[in-house]
DNA sequence: ATCAACTAGTTGCCTACGCAAGTTATTCCT
DNA sequence: AGGAATAACTTGCGTAGGCAACTAGTTGAT
């Protein structure tokens, strides 16, 4: 609990100083990156985020009103909307994106050897997965 | 990322169906058990737990309130406190004991092989520290 | 002994976000 | 086709907690 709130925190910071953006906020644009860029519904953003349907809708909020991201009807669903990053946003992440390995580096990565780093990735992504299951 | 906020939401929330603890108050608990029973200060409680000195000051306030912890005068230091568990908080964290032992197997534990739960507890151990330092 | 520099804890302010209830659209059942 | 049950966001409300500024006590230098 310790490690993972002192990573976090840490890595928080960074990405504030560096980009303005919260972490979460970050995690978000990276998130959308890997996506169809046609887009991909909120709930499913939720689902890959670390936020819940209602702090998604806020953090959605403040990207679009940065127009780092946009909000799109969805086609196949009058309640739904499609999320995807603009151009704009596209650009701040890839800018931010070095300065963001580095601190994953300082925070975390650096502090692991090579074993501890397999058996971590493999041990959460399993975690991760079980929760949305 | 995902993974531990999943972890950690998860056990927030049993925590407080079980005790009506926040997780990061359940933990604050069981620091103080570990520390002499003359209790510990403030600034050294805020370094082992998930809180600054801030958020450990409004802490103490709810669980002092609660009757769980108490805050003495430091007897060497005129600014200074300390804290510790009173009898019912130490009743409350040993009822709680056994739940939050399966909260943390549910979410977290059962989902790791005996390698990966010596590598992530080494690992992070090591994490927390660097922080310290 | 006095005063400056530091440290311990607290508080004002602000923001993020979870939960639960609300709204609108969809699906499914008959 | 029509209406109950469900699903996709949104919003009202409440709370936790970080940061920075503050207060009070301590230490150290002269």
């Amino acid at each position: 609990m310790v490690a993972s709130v002192v990573v976090t925190r840490g890595m928080d910071r960074d990405s504030q100083a560096a980009t303005g953006l919260a972490l979460a906020e970050h995690h978000l644009l990276a998130v959308l990156e890997a996506a169809p860029s046609t887009g991909i519904r909120p709930t499913d953003l939720a689902a890959a985020s670390t936020l819940t349907k209602s702090g998604l809708t806020r953090a959605v909020d403040r990207l679009e009103s940065d127009g780092l991201i946009e909000r799109r009807a969805c086609p196949s669903d009058g309640r739904g909307q499609l999320i995807a990053l603009t151009s704009k946003g596209r650009q701040k992440l890839r800018r931010a994106a070095p300065e963001f390995f580095r601190s994953i580096a300082r925070h975390f990565a650096d502090h692991l050897t090579d074993r501890e780093t397999d058996a971590v990735a493999t041990a959460f992504e399993r975690i991760a997965a079980a929760d949305r299951a």
